[in-house]
DNA sequence: CCATGAACCTGGTCGC
DNA sequence: TGCGACCAGGTTCATG
């Protein structure tokens, strides 16, 4: 599910809450759920710090410490939500955290949803790419950066060692956009296509969060607040229904062993 | 360096 | 209705 979008509206979402506030307790309901540390662990390092910055890195939610941060990465179907009471029926909390009067909920149906306790952003930071939104991401880094490498685009655009936050429904719109075909070889991509790609990853992360993000299905977050940049989606999820550019049928293949969407007329291989 | 397939999980949908 | 097959917004690890 989240991408960058979706990522950046839940800590958005979240943020005004816990600035200046701390967690009393952690309970853990699915044991996985907590990556790289224990409930211990927490008590001695997090529990009663004061939480002095909420913000996104990559697919991360940060909650930021000052002396380490909790990472959490939502996976397929994470949802971090702030409540004042918790659901008893609810079957898919994997863990949720208490502050003040209210909770911090994580609920997971698919369960693949991980929390990371760091000393700092610094591991984080060793291991992602560049931000698509962030002052260093411009149309020369790309170019020079997709000719250093003979990869198939989408799964370059994919990988988070690259860049970050680009998922299976932004890369798809991105590369319809800029009529690259995903199985294109990053290094044999004309320059034009790679500005046109460079414009179109930034308009297509950018008016999504302006939109609150793209739900499929039922997904929602902060309460009942459903993002609807769906409804501006030119390709993912419209497979046999006309290219919104020259009408002819779009097609579904599979790169990277994920559902790709693509107008087989404009995005030649 | 690069590509592929399996694994981690649950639930919805589609065809028979 | 029931059942099996397949699919899903992500990532990691092992294997050619």
């Amino acid at each position: 599910m989240p991408e960058l979008p979706e990522v950046e509206t839940v800590t958005n979402s979240i943020k005004k809450y816990l600035i200046g506030k701390s967690f009393s307790s952690l309970n853990l309901v699915w044991d996985k759920t907590l990556h790289n540390f224990t409930i211990s662990d927490f008590n001695r390092k997090v529990k009663n710090q004061i939480i002095i910055n909420v913000y996104r890195r990559g697919k991360f939610i940060i909650l930021d410490f000052n002396s380490c941060i909790l990472a959490v990465h939502l996976r397929m179907t994470g949802k971090l939500y702030v409540k004042t009471k918790l659901d008893k029926k609810n079957n898919h909390i994997s863990l949720f955290l208490k502050f003040s009067k209210d909770y911090l909920i994580f609920e997971d149906t698919r369960k693949f949803g991980r929390f990371y306790l760091y000393n700092s952003i610094n591991f984080l930071d060793t291991r992602l790419g560049i931000e698509p939104l962030g002052k260093n991401f411009n149309e020369n880094w790309l170019i020079k950066n997709l000719n250093n490498k003979n990869r198939q685009i989408k799964q370059l655009l994919l990988d988070q060692s690259f860049i970050v936050g680009l998922g299976n429904i932004y890369t798809d719109e991105a590369l319809w956009i800029s009529k690259i075909h995903p199985l294109s070889k990053s290094d044999s991509i004309n320059t034009f296509k790679v500005k046109t790609l460079y414009k179109a990853i930034k308009n297509v992360l950018n008016k999504s969060i302006k939109k609150g993000g793209t739900t499929i299905r039922d997904y929602t977050y902060d309460f009942s607040y459903v993002g609807n940049y769906a409804l501006n989606l030119n390709v993912y999820g419209r497979n046999n229904q006309p290219c919104n550019r020259c009408n002819n049928p779009l097609i579904k293949i599979r790169v990277a062993q994920r559902g790709t969407h693509i107008c087989s007329k404009c995005q030649i291989l």
